[in-house]
DNA sequence: CTCCATATTTAGATTAAATCTAAATATGGA
DNA sequence: TCCATATTTAGATTTAATCTAAATATGGAG
């Protein structure tokens, strides 16, 4: 399936990606299991955990650290996220939301690859 | 010692807040123990929970969550934050540093309060 | 300065998230 | 269809962090 790695598509690993496409917030490890058994009975946590990494390493998924919680993102494109104060949930942000940002102070000391943007504050339903 | 609130200053305590105060970069947990016993041998685990819980609570430090690893920022200025990718290393970017940002567009769905802007790549010395 | 109510520290147990192990099982190319 | 090899599983294990109850230290009141 994924060539040249030797990997195997399973119904676990379809159910954990069909899953993963579907949800438009950001599930925890937990959230994916509990999801993935309501459909695919009997799909172990090391399964679950097996499978966010093969994802992660192939830059299928992100993982987004925030709260203290880690959580998965199905959406690789650039973009950064809005974390309400209350309830903790993680929205996207797309890229073309927010301005360019210049870097000129900073550029001579570190190498650039990527920026992330976290927003705080409080999401609709909780204001 | 903080009013109002019954706290009392302890040696464990005044070693904890000391060694956050002089160093550079964004301690772990367990270097923070191990920095502390070091000099003022004798501080258990939880009391370094307990202690960096406190300063937390009371708006001194702040927890940053970055690479799976939780490490506290004794610099509660507003601030952004480089990591390199190679290391893991947590370096501070000040925000005169980075150009203003304008949150025109999603400023309408969110009450903003704040925001942060995380830079990867690579630092000097892994390049 | 001394006393003592109360906050703090401690060792050890406990929790929770994530990973490891070895055996059983399923996948997909030949 | 067969079978080498990757995957899944249950259960044990690791690690970070917290909880517990008993011992201890702090600092305000007298």
């Amino acid at each position: 399936m994924v060539e040249g790695y030797g990997l195997k598509m399973t119904p676990q690993r379809r159910s954990i990606i069909e899953f993963l496409q579907t949800c438009a917030n950001h599930p925890t490890a937990e959230e994916i299991l509990q999801a993935v058994n309501s459909h695919f009975p009997m799909t172990s946590r090391p399964t679950v955990y097996n499978t966010l990494n093969w994802l992660k390493g192939a830059g299928l998924i992100h993982e987004v650290h925030e709260g203290g919680t880690v959580r998965y993102d199905p959406n690789t494109s650039p973009h950064h996220h809005f974390i309400c104060r209350w309830c903790g949930r993680v929205d996207d942000i797309e890229s073309d939301q927010i301005e360019k940002i210049e870097f000129e102070e900073i550029a001579g000391h570190y190498k650039i690859e990527h920026f992330q943007i976290t927003v705080r504050g409080l999401c609709l339903q909780c204001q």
